[in-house]
DNA sequence: TAGATTGTTAATCGATTAACAATC
DNA sequence: TAGATTGTTAATCGATTAACAATC
């Protein structure tokens, strides 16, 4: 069972829309009708879903609690996984409070600050701790994943310390691409500039298609 | 001067490092440098800079001030943007505190949201504004774009308000993925949990690469 | 001139799509 | 059986990369 990366960067969007079908009470689902749904081609759905082996009957379509439970197993939300935030500053806190993260399997055990006025501070059900902590804590509570909301200047220090502590996935959602030289971490960054960026870009692209 | 739709996607990294390597004080930059920052091949950048007309010298670089304002032009960040914020919950405040985007361009000049116990509160220096005045604003700003973050059950409503009212662009956060029917707005969704979720399994991925 | 690096071509690689036989 | 839709092939399209002549 081996996907593109194009692919790949496609299963969370089929799982996300097909829990959506699933809670409107739908049991199939066929290759057009998601493709419509994601703008898509229904080829390319196909192609996509064929990599799981034969998972859709012929004249019939998909079976939607089938294709869940097989992306979820791929993508790895079928299992939980320990994750900790580093950076109680209001994207911090609005992470922290993200429903999505805990339905896909994501549980949000601690959370971390430099700043002793937010040491103690709840955050939904939990105590934001000392970043002096954080080796300890990621040791003791089995963590694998960090969302990192911190100032750009701090990102290599915390990037490193989590490396250190065993931490094997970050996300990154501060200004500056983290590098990971040779080590076994990996890191995705999001960078909300950008995205505002990105639109504003097709904005005047779609002005000046439309005018010629 | 048109460009593929992955050089597009890379014009904001190269942005972003250019900026980066000017606070630095260097003044002219090689593509393989370049490359190396963010992990491109260095032809790769040098096709992508191309798209710009010859802005290189052979055997000497690229003069660093002149591509960023090439590209700063290209995306539309050299001139100012007014944006607003549908949704002043947690991510809201996150996205109206956000740094980058004044830097990149971007004025945040207005705030709204439905729940009155929010509405007259501050925002930086803004003051939140009931929805009902959402079109109103829109027209008397001249607004451009809209950054929504609201819950999901509602994206579909307040897309169709900024659409009416005007605004061509929206940077969607909500979890849903907003339908442009036959309109002219452009739309770009953001989903932190579907980030999360590639993180994971690139993580399990790298995990099987390592033991096999 | 000698060394360095661009700009661009041609080759390769990968992803999308149309089309249709297989089959429910 | 007739209608529908999958799974898969082959064709197309686009993006990446190596290589090197042009030129600073």
């Amino acid at each position: 069972m081996t996907f593109s990366e194009a692919t790949i960067s496609r299963l969370p969007l089929y799982l996300r829309e097909l829990l959506q079908i699933q809670r409107h009470g739908e049991q199939r689902v066929q290759s057009g009708v998601l493709a419509k749904r994601l703008g898509l081609n229904a080829s390319q759905v196909r192609r996509d879903l064929s990599g799981f082996g034969s998972m859709g009957q012929r004249g019939v379509g998909y079976e939607v609690r089938g294709l869940i439970q097989t992306i979820q197993q791929v993508l790895g939300s079928d299992r939980s996984w320990n994750v900790i935030l580093v950076g109680v500053g209001n994207l911090g806190r609005a992470l922290s409070g993200y429903r999505g993260f805990a339905q896909q399997g994501f549980r949000l055990v601690g959370a971390f600050d430099i700043d002793p006025s937010k040491i103690g501070e709840k955050l939904g059900s939990l105590t934001v701790l000392p970043l002096s902590d954080l080796e300890e804590f990621v040791r003791a509570e089995g963590v694998e994943l960090a969302m990192i909301a911190v100032p750009a200047g701090v990102v290599t220090e915390v990037t490193e310390r989590l490396e250190m502590a065993g931490v094997t996935g970050i996300l990154n959602f501060a200004p500056v691409m983290v590098r990971r030289s040779a080590s076994p971490v990996t890191v995705v960054n999001v960078d909300l500039a950008i995205e505002l960026q990105r639109l504003a870009f097709l904005v005047l692209q779609s002005r000046d298609d439309s005018e010629s």
